[in-house]
DNA sequence: CCAAAAGTGTTGGAAGTACACCCATGA
DNA sequence: TCATGGGTGTACTTCCAACACTTTTGG
């Protein structure tokens, strides 16, 4: 009789303007690992499938629901519990923070946005699954237009610059960046104008996702660098 | 208390000069969906990871050890099994068949090689599986050099040419196609010749996978198309 | 008028694509 | 000498990379 225990995890990023990018995480408030700070996730029900026990963990841990999620690995090492023998499905998620306000639920203490760069010390395997995450992010932003699910619906052009440099972690060049960006032809220009800040004030933009489905279908590639 | 089991499949991709792609495998000597053709593949045992499961799985069922293997997705659906519920880890692996001889062993009366356009029916989801697995092979090929493990050792250069077209089923112009390899300089010129068949005989050549792995490292990306 | 960010074009080089003829072998 | 597949070069086009000045706004 098998005793191995299947649980689901989200490494759920969120990025905020000018900044680094973030993960969700929340505190444990029971053992093992109590009071250390973790990935959202829990067992799965018997009745439930992965993606709907992810979606579930999600919101009662930390209150969010993610605009991208997609199935990540599945990590199964014997001895990556303490106690019993899990396997853990993780997803990868994307979201824009300033439209979810994080509130720790049940099984949570806390629930809180970590800096990528200054992320506390990880329960479990944690650590391992999260690098695992932050480099499909890396090699996806960059042939899939994932990255607008972390920017506003309206976005000035350089939100997207800032965003990709960000994760990629090297400099673009502005022009290049946006000319090839913009002969997709995936943004619609809003007329809106973003006036914060100082300097001359940028058109807002919105990714047009219909359209990029409607290419992809027909064979059409987003690649980036 | 969770009733979840845990199984590991494999869907290991053989190739055979000249002909279609293959995929191997086992017709199953147990219900349900006795007699009927699956992929290889079993419950995980406690004390074990999921690679060796798959290995041990491939090794009891087919006789057959992948030069190639790595995790493709983890199937969930509640209903995918019908006794009861069953999450498989299923991983993806490259053969070449003419290393390998076939025997079924335990639990499975019969294993084969099965063209890909010619499949029987599959027991439980498997055909799912199979979509997916392929769709990341034609992916995956195109961008890391892991067809190699489908062809001999020393290959001539038309067998490459073959197999990219069979798998990504199209044709492709041999000219730049041998430019573009060659430009990476991962083949090793033998100083062999495979003179079976008709025409001009053509040189043998090696995959240095050494080279490939130290490329990678700094950056360098295999492409092809 | 100064500072700050937005917006825009041109040019040279590299890489990709299209394309056709000669070569070595066995029958 | 013919049929079969192996082996190679060139010209055109497209894409990418490098690069700097002008515009709009607020202070």
């Amino acid at each position: 009789m098998q005793k191995i225990k299947v649980s689901v995890d989200g490494v759920v990023f969120g990025y905020f303007e000018k900044s680094a990018l973030h993960i969700l995480l929340i505190q444990r408030n029971i053992e093992p690992f109590k009071g250390k700070w973790a990935l959202p996730g829990g067992l799965v029900h018997d009745d439930e499938d992965l993606d709907a026990a992810v979606l579930r963990e999600l919101q009662e841990e930390a209150g969010i629901r993610p605009d991208f999620l997609e199935q990540l690995y599945t990590f199964g090492k014997v001895d990556r519990d303490p106690r019993n023998r899990v396997i853990s499905v993780v997803y990868f998620g994307l979201v824009n923070p300033s439209y979810h306000k994080l509130h720790a639920d049940t099984d949570a203490a806390d629930a809180r946005w970590f800096s990528i760069d200054q992320l506390p010390e990880l329960a479990f395997d944690h650590e391992a699954i999260f690098e695992k995450a932050l480099s499909r992010l890396r090699t996806k932003i960059q042939y899939e237009p994932i990255g607008f699910n972390l920017l506003n619906t309206e976005f000035p052009f350089s939100d997207l610059e800032d965003l990709y440099q960000t994760i990629i972690g090297e400099s673009i060049d502005r022009r290049n960046f946006r000319k090839k960006i913009m002969s997709y032809g995936l943004l619609d220009e809003t007329n809106k104008i973003r006036k914060e800040g100082s300097g001359r004030p940028g058109k807002l933009f919105k990714f047009n996702k219909e359209k990029y489905q409607s290419l992809a279908e027909k064979g059409f590639y987003f690649e980036i660098k």
